[in-house]
DNA sequence: GCCATATAGTTTATATATAAACAATACCAT
DNA sequence: ATGGTATTGTTTATATATAAACTATATGGC
């Protein structure tokens, strides 16, 4: 007998299977950027800080917290170990001295070059058994799953 | 001027908005199923250990740590917490001191009655934006970018 | 000016995760 | 049998992650 005693459905069958492969798949794409990044000393989420600096730089943390989806905590430890290898810098706010502004150096900078198109390049190695058609196809079936209403 | 200096392909930029999609519907919908198991003070390691046990109880730590694909290490922990909340034991073998065995109790067996059903709905309900083909659709794509070559 | 309240960053407790060193035990070849 | 090697589970160091308590500031109403 079925473990749960549950009687399962064919679409039930179908969404277990689908997640499920979502898993396996996630799993295994993030191992190989998390391992590319590795050789650089980076992990993925300093990667991203990184990234996000990039773009944003000069933000606080609160913000960059909201950025990358993490909670204000996490992101002290990140930005301190970021610091410790002098690839970020806290800064402090003249107006409000409760902010730290988080500025990327120089070292984070090259780090940064080296590293971003690498990832870049990886992703799409990554992808590169789908045709484009299927790409798009791909990214609207996990966009619909994402609901916003 | 791109931050990094390298020109991004079409193909490229597709890839990446895949990737980048992946990683928003894949964090969404785990945090929806996190926030389902923690009315049973359950988080989704502890009910991954509980529902391969009950397909497969009895398993050695390094079998369980095998079959979730985490290292060996981090199960002991896994282990350990389960224990003290009662839902798994440890048991050792008279023919090889070295191993445990790791049973299900009747507690666990007993939330797992409850919590699996449940994560089953939940799951159907994330995916039931998607028909049929389209769950079909997905799992196909997904599969295609695990490389087993 | 002063107090209530809100906000920014930090800390603490807890849970996950890996890699690598370690202990106890098993096994195998000679 | 004994000594080298494998294996099993544990521990340690490090990194991530959250929620919640805490500190220091800022701000707005009176």
């Amino acid at each position: 007998m079925d473990h749960n005693g549950c009687p399962e459905g064919e679409k039930s069958k179908k969404s277990l299977d689908c997640w499920l492969q979502m898993i396996r798949t996630y799993d295994y794409l993030q191992t190989q950027v998390a391992s590319l990044l590795q050789r650089h000393n980076l992990t993925v989420p300093q990667f991203e800080v990184l990234s996000t600096l990039a773009i944003a730089d000069c933000t606080t943390q609160q913000e960059l917290a909201q950025r990358l989806q993490v909670t204000k905590g996490n992101l002290v430890g990140l930005i301190d170990r970021l610091t410790e290898r002098g690839w970020v810098e806290r800064m402090q706010v003249q107006s409000d001295r409760r902010v730290n502004r988080v500025r990327i150096t120089e070292g984070g900078k090259e780090l940064l070059d080296k590293a971003f198109p690498e990832q870049v390049g990886a992703v799409e190695t990554m992808m590169s058994g789908l045709a484009d058609t299927e790409l798009d196809s791909l990214r609207g079936l996990l966009q619909k799953l994402v609901k916003t209403d």
